[in-house]
DNA sequence: GTCTAAATACTCGGATACCCGCTGTCCGAGTGGTCCGGG
DNA sequence: CCCGGACCACTCGGACAGCGGGTATCCGAGTATTTAGAC
């Protein structure tokens, strides 16, 4: 059970976006080359960013991706759903309902599956700390460390002012 | 993203034996028809958790598995490490370094990666919510609503005393 | 009747194929920019 | 010089292969039981 490589991309691709601060949409082979991603991968990816709303894209010439919205309102939880997809991670198939057991446990089916519960109380607290963080906060933290990540990422995007 | 499916059958094949009360072992053929679970596969299983010190197993004629330990001191968390393998549900590239980014971001690599540290913060939120309930936890859950699991069990195993 | 020893039936354990989904890639649809010609 | 239209280059978007890990299975190693025979 491991997490899409694509979640990684995607979480520093709208880093990326966030410290550009542009309100210009910018390429996907221009994100791609900022962390050495394969590009045509990487746009699979950003397209269901888009669909969760957390993109925008614009095509033609001076096409490309941008934010839909602020980093502050974007929570880590939005991006991990929109790669990975809304499914839980325990996966209940009711088998305490099957076999020599579930044939002798007729009557006690009213209520979810004390297993699926505890699973889904722990996956809760996780969903739980990913809304929590927000794109602006890992920003913040990655500032906090690196000072300069705006001007390196307009720098090395091409597209300094200076 | 989504979890073994060993991971449901480990966990009610845990609950049989801890409803079952027995020290004696059970054969994997016994575990498996409780459930209808492929036996072999499900043997795959087991072998884990006996490797992760929750199981016993017996060769032999009266061989079989038996827990370990008493269902109290036995973890959610443990059950999940010993099926999955314990490595993070996030997986960190450092794709930070790379690319034409990382490239112009030197000297900001002696902390860990923001990212990985706010995923790392809330996965750890889901392990400890899965390290706070035990076995037995989850066992009186289910029988506050089936409050006949016990014998049931003991029946659906053809080892009731009766 | 009792002890011994071999045969046996049953168990776990690891080595071996299969299949779905993540990974990676390609080409087509669509749009804005650009250039050329005409007025 | 200004305007209009066609060409073009660049973008995103969805459709097409490749591979790794979960899934499923089979056969071999080992042990307690059983049973037959000898004393």
């Amino acid at each position: 059970m491991r997490m899409s490589r694509g979640v990684e991309w995607a979480v520093h691709t709208l880093l990326n976006l966030a410290w550009l601060g542009s309100g210009e949409p910018v390429p996907v082979a221009t994100l791609a080359a900022g962390h050495d991603l394969p590009r045509a991968y990487l746009n699979k990816q950003l397209q269901q960013l888009v669909k969760a709303g957390l993109l925008e894209s614009l095509p033609g010439t001076r096409g490309g991706f941008l934010l839909a919205r602020p980093a502050e309102s974007i929570t880590l939880l939005e991006v991990v759903d929109a790669i990975e997809g809304e499914s839980t991670l325990f996966r209940c198939a009711e088998i305490r309902q099957c076999g020599t057991v579930g044939a002798r446990s007729v009557g006690g089916f009213t209520t979810d599956c004390a297993v699926k519960t505890s699973m889904g109380r722990a996956e809760l607290a996780w969903r739980n700390a990913l809304a929590e963080q927000t794109l602006a906060d890992v920003q913040a933290e990655a500032d906090a460390h690196a000072p300069d990540m705006g001007r390196t990422v307009r720098t090395a995007f091409g597209l300094d002012r200076q």
